[in-house]
DNA sequence: AACACGGGCAACCGCCAGAAG
DNA sequence: TCTTCTGGCGGTTGCCCGTGT
């Protein structure tokens, strides 16, 4: 009776994602669009997820990579932080007195206010309201130059309020004109080409690839560069490491003079440890408590895929 | 140099309305 | 029609990192 789960509720991983499970849920998401998260963990395995871009991608790289989460952590990872045309970073003056109006005339209905200010997330506009802007406007309160109503009264002091009114319509009509130019894009093609940047949400970039004019490929093109370059590293440790493991690494070959460079430099190499220990099997065991037997069947079959896909992938993968 | 503290922010939690079976 | 689940939302938590002592 009544729809079945979604995805297993045990075991679900939860805490910071890992540039792995960004890269699987981006090239799902431009695979088969945003808004289906309830299929993400059916077509991901729930436990296993085998990105096969051999038949997409000249490069025809495959990866393994396991994904544990539940479809709700998905949506929220895609909406708040990998979704393109996020734009992060501070807030400037404008986007500033634009919340503060809003939040007065709307309260904290930060959806709504996200509404009018398509690059920034409901989740950013709320944290920057409750870290930046409460205590700012707190200070202006006590000294005088804001009321209580969303009035920064040493900007608006002279104007009535009728004036204001029209300076907060024109603001939300030119939000609302940049709303629909986004959505008109997002209709004319569905899964559109992003130039690099249009990604400026996304965290492994960084900044001089933004100034970058690459196009961030719709086909899943990019994210094969940068697995081409991932599994190139990962071979060469593979034959130095034990097979048995089946983590993975992020190391940077900033020496590439193509576009890769931008896409493999742009992973943290600080946290390049973190990463490969947090993305074991045997951390995420750890991580979810899980039994001893089950992290030993999915290191088996993670093993068995892994020596299945880099030995038939040996001549492909440079 | 080591520790404590606070700020910033990503991610989780719980609730609700509507959809799906 | 009822039950169960998803998707969306606002509130909250907890980790990481910078700064002060």
């Amino acid at each position: 009776m009544g729809r079945p789960p979604c995805c297993d509720k045990t075991g679900v991983k939860k805490g910071p994602w890992t540039p792995e499970e960004d890269i699987m849920l981006v090239s799902f998401v431009q695979e088969h669009g945003p808004g289906n998260w309830r299929t993400v963990p059916t077509h991901t395995g729930s436990f296993l997820f085998l990105l096969d871009l051999y038949s997409q991608s000249e490069f025809r790289a495959r990866l393994i990579v396991w994904l544990r989460r539940c479809s709700k952590s998905c949506r929220l990872r895609w909406t708040n932080y990998l979704r393109p045309g996020i734009k992060r970073g501070s807030f400037t003056d404008q986007e500033e007195k634009m919340i503060i109006q809003l939040q007065a005339l709307l309260g904290n209905k930060w959806a709504a206010i996200a509404s009018y200010l398509p690059e920034r997330t409901d989740n950013d506009i709320k944290n920057y309201w409750n870290t930046h802007l409460k205590k700012k406007l707190k200070k202006l309160e006590t000294s005088g130059l804001y009321s209580n109503d969303g009035h920064c009264l040493s900007t608006y002091n002279s104007t009535s309020r009728g004036q204001w009114e029209r300076t907060l319509q024109a603001d939300i009509n030119t939000a609302k004109q940049a709303l629909q130019n986004a959505l008109s894009l997002d209709k004319s093609s569905p899964i559109p080409d992003y130039t690099i940047t249009d990604i400026g949400c996304y965290p492994y970039i960084k900044q001089e690839a933004k100034m970058s004019t690459t196009t961030y490929a719709s086909n899943a093109e990019n994210i094969a560069k940068l697995l081409k370059q991932w599994t190139k590293s990962e071979s060469t440790n593979n034959s130095e490491q034990s097979k048995a493991s089946s983590s993975t690494q992020y190391s940077c070959n900033t020496n590439n003079n193509n576009a890769m460079t931008e896409y493999s430099s742009s992973f943290e190499p600080s946290n390049s440890d973190q990463f490969s220990q947090a993305t074991t099997p045997e951390a995420a065991g750890k991580f979810h408590g899980e039994s001893k037997r089950e992290i030993d069947d999915e290191i088996q079959l993670s093993v068995m895929l892994e020596s299945w896909l880099f030995d038939e992938n040996d001549d492909l993968l440079i």
